[in-house]
DNA sequence: AGGACGCCCTGTTCGC
DNA sequence: TGCGAACAGGGCGTCC
C-alpha cells in the first residue's frame, strides 16, 4: 500500500539513518527484484560511495550518491525500509541490505516482491522515462485544473494514474474523494472548476496530514475513510453502509449517501 | 484513450 | 477447528 505519504515516510527515514555514511558491502537475496541492473552491478555502483541527497517522485524514492547516480527504490504493496545498527539482523523478507563501514544496515524489505530496484543518472531522467506525471504534492490548484482537460474517464482512475499525476493508489485516491465528497465513479470532464478546486483542496489536505501523521492509519482521524475499509463497514459521517466498486481489479470504498 | 483483465507475489481473511 | 479459496493492490503488458 505503499503510496505518496508512506514514500515520504521512508524518504525521511532514508536521510535520517543512512545519508553520508560509506557503504561497505551489498547483499541482494532477492535479485528478482532488480530492473535492468545485476546484484554486481548493483554493488559497483553502491560500493565505497555515500548517499548525499534523497528526493521522492511520486510512489518513487530517489537516494542520489555521491557518483552523480542514484539508487531507485519503488516500493509495490508491501515494501518498506529498515534500519538497524551493527550486528541487528536484517528484517524478515529483506530483498536488499545496504551495509555502512560503522556496521550500520538500510534494509529494503517487501514480503511480496512487487516492488522493483534500480539505478539511474538522475531522478528527473528516471521519471521521464517512465512518463510519470508531476509530483502529487508539487501540484498547484491551477496545475491540477489543466491536467483534468480533456480526461474521459472517472475521477477516481484519473488520480490513481501515475502518468497524470504521480503518488496517488487505491486507498489515497477513495480518502481524498470521499473528503471531497466525489463518487469515485463520477466522469472527470463533469466536474466544473470550482469542483476540481475542492478536489484540490481535498487532495493537499489528505496527503499532507498522512505524510504528518508519518502515513500510519493509527495516527489519522478517526473520521477518515482508510480507517474503516474493512468489509461491511459504515461510514464515520453518516452512517450508512460503505460501498465498493471494482475498477481495474481494485475496490473503490466510498459513502454512496455522502459522494455525489 | 480508457478500461478490463491477467500476471507477479505471499500473508491474511473469508467461507464452507 | 481446519483447510483451501479469495483477497489485498502497484505496475506493467495485452487486448478491445
Amino acid at each position: 500500500m505503499p503510496e505518496l505519504p508512506d514514500v515520504e515516510t521512508y524518504r525521511r527515514q532514508l536521510e535520517a539513518k543512512a545519508l553520508g555514511r560509506t557503504i561497505r558491502a551489498v547483499h541482494v537475496p532477492a535479485p528478482g527484484l532488480l530492473v535492468e541492473t545485476t546484484p554486481q552491478g548493483l554493488g559497483m555502483a553502491l560500493a565505497g560511495r555515500r548517499f548525499i541527497r534523497t528526493t521522492r517522485h511520486g510512489k518513487y524514492l530517489f537516494a542520489t550518491l555521491d557518483s552523480g547516480r542514484c539508487l531507485v527504490l519503488h516500493f509495490g504493496m508491501t515494501g518498506r525500509l529498515g534500519c538497524g545498527p551493527r550486528g541487528d539482523p536484517w528484517p524478515c523478507y529483506t530483498r536488499l541490505a545496504i551495509v555502512f563501514v560503522d556496521g550500520s544496515h538500510l534494509a529494503y524489505v517487501a514480503p511480496r516482491k512487487l516492488g522493483r530496484i534500480a539505478l539511474a543518472d538522475t531522478p528527473p531522467a528516471y521519471v521521464a522515462a517512465h512518463r510519470l506525471g508531476p509530483d502529487a504534492l508539487a501540484l498547484d490548484q491551477d496545475s491540477l485544473a489543466r491536467l483534468a482537460q480533456g480526461r474521459r474517464g472517472s475521477v477516481k482512475s484519473w488520480l490513481m494514474d501515475q502518468t497524470a499525476l504521480a503518488g496517488i493508489g487505491n486507498v489515497y485516491s477513495d480518502e481524498i474523494l470521499y473528503r471531497a465528497r466525489f463518487d469515485p465513479r463520477r466522469k472527470v470532464s463533469s466536474l466544473a472548476s470550482r469542483d476540481l478546486a475542492r478536489l484540490w483542496r481535498a487532495l493537499r489536505y489528505v496527503l499532507e496530514r498522512a505524510v504528518r501523521a508519518g502515513a500510519d492509519p493509527r495516527r489519522m482521524p478517526r473520521s477518515w475513510l482508510l480507517r474503516h475499509r474493512k468489509r461491511n463497514a459504515h461510514c464515520p459521517r453518516c452512517g450508512a453502509e460503505l460501498a465498493q466498486w471494482r475498477i481495474g481489479g481494485r475496490n473503490a470504498r466510498y459513502c454512496p449517501r455522502c459522494q455525489r
